[in-house]
This record gives C-alpha cells, structure tokens and sequence, in this order.
DNA sequence: AGATTTCCTGGTAGCGGTTTCATGCGCTAG
DNA sequence: CTAGCGCATGAAACCGCTACCAGGAAATCT
C-alpha cells in the first residue's frame, strides 16, 4: 500500500512536467524559478530518485566489480576504504567477487557479471596469468578496467602499481645504514613479477653500496607461504655464524612471519642475532613480537585512484592503456637493528 | 556499433512472442517443442538478459548490501565467501560498505542505499548500538535484514548467532583436561555481548568442574585491543606464580596475542608457563608461535544462511524476527598444554 | 457430447527514469 | 522589422524486460 513517490508526482505537485523535474535533479536548463520550487516539492515529498529505473535508463549497470584471489584478501579493507571514498555519493555500486581458486580455475562469476552487464568497470587486485581471461573477456565487451598489478603486460586498462623498485632500493639503504654487509633475499615464485621487482630493487640498492647479493644467498621460493620462510630459516641456521647474512629480506610477511616464527622457535634473537624485513605489511605485522620491518603498498590509494580511471572511462572513451605509479613506504619497526657484532669484525 | 541482442531479436528468430522467450527463460508453460526451438535460437544468438532492465520490470534492486566495522573486517574473506556461494547463479549482486567510524558515526552511505532503493535486503555484521539506527531505517523501508550478532534484542530481522556459551564450555573442559585448575578470564568492553557471553560459558564450564573463576582472576578490557592483552601480561608478571593463574582465556585472538607477545618478550614459557586460548581463529593466529588454540566461529556458514533468509525474505513476507544458531569449533593448536609441574603439587 | 479445466501463446501495458524533438519566448543583430 | 539565437518547457518516445489478460487448443471430467 504504501505509496511510493515517483517523478510524476513532484512533476504534478510543482505544476511542471516529469522533463523539467528531471532536468533539475541532474542540471539541465531551468529558471532559478523553477528549479527552487520543483526542489521545495522534492524536500517535502522526500522523493529520491529509483537508482536501478535511472541505471535502466541510462544503460548502464551502475556497478563496479572487485576482483581478487582470496589469498590476497589482507588488503581487502585498505583497497574497500579506498573504493568508497570514490564511489560513496557518485551513484555507483561495488561488486565484490573473490576468484575463489578451487583446484582448478573458475572465473564463472566474473565471466557472467560481463555477460550479464552486471558491470561497468571492473578493477583487478593482482591479476596473475589466470586472469587474462577474464580481463580479455572484459575488454570485449568494452567493460572499463583498472588493474592493480605490476605487470605491464597488459594490453588495454588502467594500470596501477606499487614501486617495488624504489622499496627495494629504500631497504637496502635501511639495512646497510645499520651495518649489515650480508643480506640475504627469500624471493616468492619466480613468475611473480612483485618477488621479481622487489629482488631487483634490494640487489641495485646494495651494488650502490658496492654489496653484492651472493647467489647463495638469494633463493625463490615456490610459492608465498609463511613454511617457506621455515625453510630458509632451517637454512640458515645450519650455517656457519660467520658467514650467514645478518639480514633478511623476504618478499612478502607471510613467509617473513614464518622465519621469525622458526627462528624464534629455535631462540635465535631477532634483530640481536638476524634483522628481518617483509613486504607488504599485513595487519599480522604489528601483532608479532619483535614488529616487522615491512614496506607498506599504498592500496587504499591505489583502490581509490582504481574508482577515479573507471569513472573517467565511463564518460570519455577509455585509453588502450595508462599507467600509474605508487610509491611503497618503509615501515621500521623492531625486527631491523644493528649488525650483530660477530660480524663488524672481518 | 556493437549491435546488443535482446529478447525481440531472440523472438523475431525463432519465431515467436517476446512473452514466450520470456517464459522459457524464467520457466514459465511452453512446449518441450517451443523451448528447444527458442534454447537454440538464445545459444546460437548468444543472449543474455540485461541484469538491470530485468531488476527495473521486477522492480528490485538485484543487490544485497554488507555492513560491517573496519576492525571486523578480519572475517571478510569468509563472510564474503559464504556470501557468493549463495549468490551466484541466483542473478543477485552484493554490495559492500564498512561503516568507517570517524570518531562520529556516519552512516549515511548505507542511509542512502536504502532510500536510493539500490538494495533489497542487508546483512549486517556485528551490529553494534550505533547501527540501530539504521536497521530502523532498514525496516520501515521494507528492506529484509539479517543481522549477524549474539545481541537478540534487535526487533525484526533474522538473527544469526554463534553459540559462545558452549564456545566458552569446551574450552573450560579442555584446559581441565589438561590439568588446569586456576583460570583466568579477560573479557572486552562490559558492552559486548559476545565478551559476555564468552564468560559466561568459561564460567559454566569451569563450575561443572567444581572449579570458579575467582573475581580477581577476570577483567573486562575497555577495548578489544593488543594492548589489553598486554596490560593483562604485565598484571600476571608481578603474581607471585604459585598463584597466577596457569591458563588464561582472552575474548579474542588480538588480545590473546598481545598477552602472548608481551610473554615472550620476558622469556614466560607458552604453553610451558601458561596456557593460552582467544576467540575468533584470525589468520595471524596460526602465524604465531606456538599456534594460537582458539574457538573459530562459522563465518562462511552464517554468511551464506543471511543470503538464504534474505533470499527467501524476498518472496514470501519477512516473519518479524528469526534466529539461528552456529556451533563454534575449538581449534587446538600449540598454546594450551599440560599444566606446568608447579601447580599440580597442593 | 458438452462443460470444465489445464496448457500454451501472443498482444499489450507498464516499470520510472532520461532524452529527443518541437515549440514558444525574449533578446540581439542585421 | 525580421531573422536568428539561446534559453525554458512539455509531450512523447524509448530503454528491455516481465506480467497480465484474452483467447485458442488440448485434455479431463460429468
């Protein structure tokens, strides 16, 4: 029964036509006159506009999609918040669709936001080669696209990204600062573009010093899990005290965690007997005892300017490609200290 | 240029009515003989519905709002996951907004999804005091409502609760069966019912031991902070340890790891020393060590029961008020052991 | 056999906005 | 004075789908 206010109504009660209301709710023409009226007749009918009858109208979907791998969800918060500043106010909805990876790909829910025009826009966290796809299917059907990744092999989107290099480089200072001469780099897998960014930029950083990172000293783990942190650690500590690194830098927390975990375990001091820097700094980061050293992605930033390139796009005909650039922020916390002093000595 | 397929085309070529197309699509009366014919014409053609001109004929939304606190965003991944299980396929999108509480609350962003009509049901996580407000908005505006909360005095709406009681019961069993006899209970703010709760149940459970939690052994934490769990750390240091309390039950993983960060820093044994336990099972827990024993509550599970009633809630009238209870799972993990020697002598 | 009932189908009317088009008005320029 | 222009307005078309209604055919019941 209740009544539901539509255009017409205010059309009739302001004595104009459902044209002329419509023109003032999105400023079209109209006389001062008018427009103060039909907005006294709005305030008093509470009217609001039906969003799905407007994105019906407009032919859009009014939606932007997220999509990401549920293992990447520790930025899920930052990149929401950053979303909502954008879109809160703008009309727009958001999506969310984890490509849940059960064995073997599916990105069913993702294919049919597309086919279904469920989407206008869809951002990307960290598209990997599964993805292409989706994001091939996207493009298609001329879908906008913001992908979050470092890859730059993408051929259509928006593409922004965290300065792995610069991170890399700002660690290595970080480290050599302290004293350390010996570091060591737990990679993730070597198709990871981050692991592989992140490696190159601690490598340059330490050459400005005239360091080397040492092969032996250098490893790619297959996958980014905190038990492959337990294994370099089991590596280490089966070496000789004077020659093992007396840093570590690993590329992301979750393994780094896990080598402070072993190393902890087996009552090596850190930073006393080892520093140890991750990236990424997820939430775990400060729970930990010592806090990691960890170099922070701006992804609420990220996710924010992902919204801003989507809503760009939906008014002008999108770039083939743009890129942006993301400075990483290195967060110091306990788990980095001085060169134990084993290892001052030659 | 893209010429789009709609239902006239799919009609025009198999020769039939926009209402037959219609019906076959939605399963309405038509021959085995129409409906093969008009299938083939869909697949051939590749047709899909637009989502949104079908939410503006039924007049519905298509989408289902979330809203939950920044700080419980720890369980996103598993709302969300329980979330898309039932979603998919049902043509129902989610919308996702964390009511960022800026010192003042503003809700104003789930406020206008309700009178903009973008959603036809909401599923709130943890709604706290603040949020009452707009679960009153929610209601008189008719949109269906499940609130996933331990607070049962919300007036409409189904309710989704986790069952503390029997949480805090098992794990009371569970440390006497390791040989504990004096326990320790650090609750969050006296305002929280799940803290509450909690208590209750360690209570019970320790009582049908003929064990109590004496006075001095509870606190109620103003917050549920990493501090709290510190503060609680520092209080156990100065007892004398032939009266400290030989496991303490915390309200939640953050505090339980902060009581644990701030043990390990002063060399106090876990579980060796004394026995932990937190509520939740957050990812950090298990990057700890030793691995957190903590009581996991069906996330995934309650989140795809609020998509069902709400689905549900949709067709037949919303009945006033529902409830539905899940199980927590203890999970032991490496922080609660036997009772340390010094106790179990009188 | 005739009267219902059940099944199948097409025509048409919305759903609630936006947009195009035609028209009218008042002003300025030629 | 009139042509031309910019602004203001209303009528009507349109977006793509579903729902209602009417009518015919087939099956079932008396």
């Amino acid at each position: 029964m209740a009544h539901r206010t539509d255009i017409a109504e205010v059309a009739k009660h302001a004595k104009v036509s459902k044209s002329t209301v419509s023109r003032v709710i999105n400023g079209g023409y109209a006389s001062a006159e008018v427009k103060a009226r039909v907005a006294k007749v709005i305030a008093k009918l509470g009217y609001t506009p039906w969003t799905t009858a407007r994105n019906f109208s407009l032919g859009r979907a009014g939606c932007f999609g997220l999509v990401m791998e549920d293992s990447q969800s520790e930025w899920i918060t930052q990149i929401l918040g950053g979303i909502e500043e954008e879109l809160t106010a703008k009309h727009i909805s958001l999506l969310v669709g984890s490509l849940v990876l059960k064995g073997t790909y599916d990105a069913t829910t993702v294919l049919s936001w597309i086919r279904e025009r469920r989407v206008d826009g869809l951002i990307f966290a960290r598209p990997g080669r599964r993805e292409r796809t989706v994001v091939e299917a996207a493009r298609k059907a001329k879908v906008a696209l913001a992908l979050i990744t470092p890859d730059e092999s993408f051929k259509s989107g928006a593409v922004l990204r965290s300065n792995n290099a610069d991170a890399g480089r700002e660690i290595a200072d970080h480290l050599y600062d302290l004293g350390h001469r010996r570091v060591a780099f737990v990679g993730g897998p070597k198709e990871s573009l981050d692991s592989q960014q992140r490696y190159e930029g601690v490598e340059k950083g330490l050459s400005a010093h005239k360091l080397k990172l040492t092969p032996s000293n250098v490893i790619f783990a297959p996958r980014y899990h905190a038990d492959e942190g337990k294994a370099y650690a089991e590596k280490w500590l089966k070496m000789a005290r004077s020659r093992a690194p007396t840093a570590v830098v690993l590329a992301n927390d979750i393994m780094a965690l896990g080598f402070m975990r072993t190393m902890h375990a087996q009552s090596v001091g850190i930073p006393k007997d080892v520093s140890v820097v991750g990236f990424d700094d997820i939430p775990a980061a400060t729970l930990f005892w010592p806090g990691l050293t960890t170099v922070r992605q701006q992804m609420r930033a990220m996710g924010a300017a992902a919204c801003r390139t989507l809503l760009t796009a939906l008014i002008e005909e999108q770039p083939e490609r743009s890129s942006l650039e993301f400075p990483m922020e290195l967060i110091v916390r306990q788990s980095t200290g001085s060169v134990p002093n084993r290892s001052v000595l030659p």
